[in-house]
DNA sequence: GGCTCGATCTTG
DNA sequence: AAGATCGAGCCC
């Protein structure tokens, strides 16, 4: 039974992150984000919402505290999972950019969901909860992987809007550079900007 | 060894 | 507005 179209599920190259964050950050919005387990139905989402971490100098960044054990993934190869426990209950997933030693990534938010996902998956703890995804999932290659990224419904950059990230409040000047990316208007960004007055006018 | 805090989410 | 819940990172 095919739900979606054949070429939406063709795989990213490896080329593809080891371009700067911010350039992935945008370009991976639209594609889709599939897992696929032996005895379960496919989940496919697509990506709506994304944040960029683009190095050792960003504060907000796991990767500035040096590498260490939770960190190393980080300044690995492209294209892989960086999977972390936050607040002792939630996992996130971020797939890593640029070159081997530079520490960067891009933290998956939101996505909408395109076949397979029956729990709300707009937040990254939300998603990897709905897709099942923890620990075990840190250093998949999304390029080839059970756990991957593919080339879904590419976005035009006029429907990308970008803002401050989410939660990084502690990192000063770094706090609100705008390098969460998501598709404007999208239902399912975790949270979306306030609707202007206007738009609330009646007809 | 102990302390602090977090790239979150839910409930009140 | 605050609590859940635990490992990473840092200091002793």
């Amino acid at each position: 039974m095919i739900l979606v179209p054949d070429r939406s599920l063709e795989l990213l190259s490896r080329d593809f992150y080891e371009r700067p964050t911010t350039e992935v950050s945008r370009d991976l919005l639209g594609r889709y984000l599939v897992l696929q387990r032996p005895g379960e139905a496919d989940h496919i989402g697509k990506l709506v919402e994304v944040e960029a971490y683009v190095g050792a100098e960003d504060r907000a960044s796991h990767a500035s505290r040096g590498h260490t054990r939770r960190t190393a993934p980080m300044f690995e190869e492209a294209g892989r999972a960086y999977v972390y426990l936050i607040y002792g209950m939630y996992w996130c997933l971020n797939v890593v950019t640029e070159e081997v030693g530079q520490p960067c990534a891009v933290l998956i938010r939101a996505v909408e969901p395109v076949q397979g996902l029956t729990l709300a998956s707009n937040g990254p703890g939300k998603l990897c909860r709905a897709y099942g995804l923890d620990g075990t999932w840190n250093r998949a290659d999304m390029t080839s992987s059970p756990l991957r990224i593919t080339a879904g419904e590419p976005v035009d950059q006029a429907s990308i809007a970008a803002s401050p990230r989410v939660g990084v409040d502690y990192a000063a000047e770094w706090a609100e550079k705008p390098l969460r990316f998501f598709i404007t208007g999208n239902r399912h960004v975790s949270r979306p900007p306030k609707p202007k007055r206007q738009d609330l006018l009646p007809r």
